[in-house]
DNA sequence: ATGCATGAGGC
DNA sequence: CCTCATGCATA
């Protein structure tokens, strides 16, 4: 593995990376679940919750119940267009209730789990549909017209799979169980628009994969088609974490509508071209992926689970006594912050039941 | 499929 | 500095 041979960060004047790539290879770890690791060391790390599950994504600070209730907010919001990013953060549309919903004053304070029925406040807009045209003003360069492969251009072998029509989008089912309801009550009702429950988007996003793949496309296929088709183009990692559930709520159900217009794109137009062109946005450059050790990952995590938002200059400390970059180690915070916060709590499937211990008095972890 | 990273937006 | 959405690079 070439180590800084290739990118100009590493040669900078910290001499201090001379680290990782020697070790990174050595990482003969089972990498297919790291997960599991974690889990076992949240088990004993985490005297109040003793769930074999160990979901504890619900976990939220103080300072922001991101989750369902998010939802107030109005999570989806058309691209627009914007030079640069499209990326929307929601937050400004709301207020607006819908009129079947009852609405009962959700307070944001416990960001329970995916089962929470975020039903409520329907201004999200499906407006995605409303407009598909954006012009990305940005492009780094021109495209000189290479790309042509449309958004849907089946492979030869996808072109016979058509048959997997018999399941439309907006099919919920239960997998098997309701969960009890926060709020007690969903409208659910529309296919497609709304607020999706967090069963729907299991269930769309499992669908989703299979048609994927029985269409013959991949998750870059389908990434890029969102590009050509609607603008916003996705990289394969949104595409899977997407179908793994692996993505906030919020932002689950903003790709949902996008991915679930692209579905029924793809099998209609089985032969049509969609041929458009590609943003192209590049030019950054991009630090090298540190890797981190495993052993030093250990370290990382078990200081993980005493204080999950160190202080700076813990952080310091820390990265010190690591030899690691300060950079490096608050990163590894903040990532590890946010994986928690996602859906499909490591290893198991999501279970629908709350357990709203949402007082999680941050304390100040010191121990200098 | 995931780990580390970037950046916008928010306090 | 944090959160959140996203993705390059990599195992």
């Amino acid at each position: 593995m070439a180590t800084a041979a290739s990118n100009p960060y590493s040669l900078l004047g910290s001499g201090s990376l001379a680290h990782a790539d020697g070790a990174g290879m050595q990482q003969g770890s089972p990498f297919r679940n790291p997960q599991k690791l974690l889990q076992s060391e949240y088990l004993q790390g985490v005297p109040g919750n003793g769930h074999p599950l160990g979901h504890h994504w619900v976990t939220s600070l103080s300072d922001g119940g991101p989750w369902p209730s998010a939802l107030a907010g109005g999570p989806l919001e058309q691209p627009d267009v914007k030079p640069g990013r499209e990326d929307l953060q929601l937050g400004a549309i709301i207020h607006h209730r819908s009129p079947h919903v009852s609405h009962h004053s959700p307070h944001a304070n416990h960001p329970s789990a995916w089962g929470a029925s975020p039903a409520h406040s329907a201004s999200l807009a499906p407006a995605a549909a409303g407009q598909p045209l954006n012009v990305y003003s940005q492009a780094g360069f021109a495209v000189g017209g290479m790309l042509e492969h449309g958004g849907l251009t089946p492979p030869p072998a996808a072109a016979a799979a058509a048959a997997a029509q018999g399941l439309h989008p907006g099919l919920r089912g239960e997998g098997g169980g309701e969960h009890g309801e926060l709020g007690g009550h969903h409208c659910q009702d529309h296919s497609d628009e709304e607020t999706p429950t967090s069963d729907e988007l299991e269930q769309f996003a499992k669908q989703f994969k299979q048609r994927r793949i029985k269409l013959g496309f991949t998750q870059a296929d389908v990434g890029l088609a969102l590009g050509t088709l609607y603008g916003n183009v996705f990289s394969q990692t949104t595409i899977c974490r997407f179908e793994a559930l692996q993505l906030s709520f919020k932002n689950m159900c903003k790709l949902k509508p996008l991915l679930n217009k692209w579905l029924e794109e793809a099998d209609s137009s089985t032969g049509s071209p969609t041929s458009i062109d590609k943003i192209a946005a590049q030019g950054r450059k991009r630090k090298k992926r540190t890797s981190i050790e495993v052993s030093v990952k250990g370290v990382l995590e078990t200081h993980f689970l005493k204080c999950p938002k160190p202080a700076a200059q813990e952080i310091s400390s820390l990265a010190d006594s690591l030899q690691l970059e300060k950079e490096v180690v608050r990163v590894w915070f903040c990532n590890r912050r946010q994986k928690e916060k996602r859906m499909t709590p490591p290893g198991e499937q999501p279970q629908h039941e709350v357990y709203s211990h949402g007082v999680k008095t941050d304390t100040a972890c010191h121990d200098l």
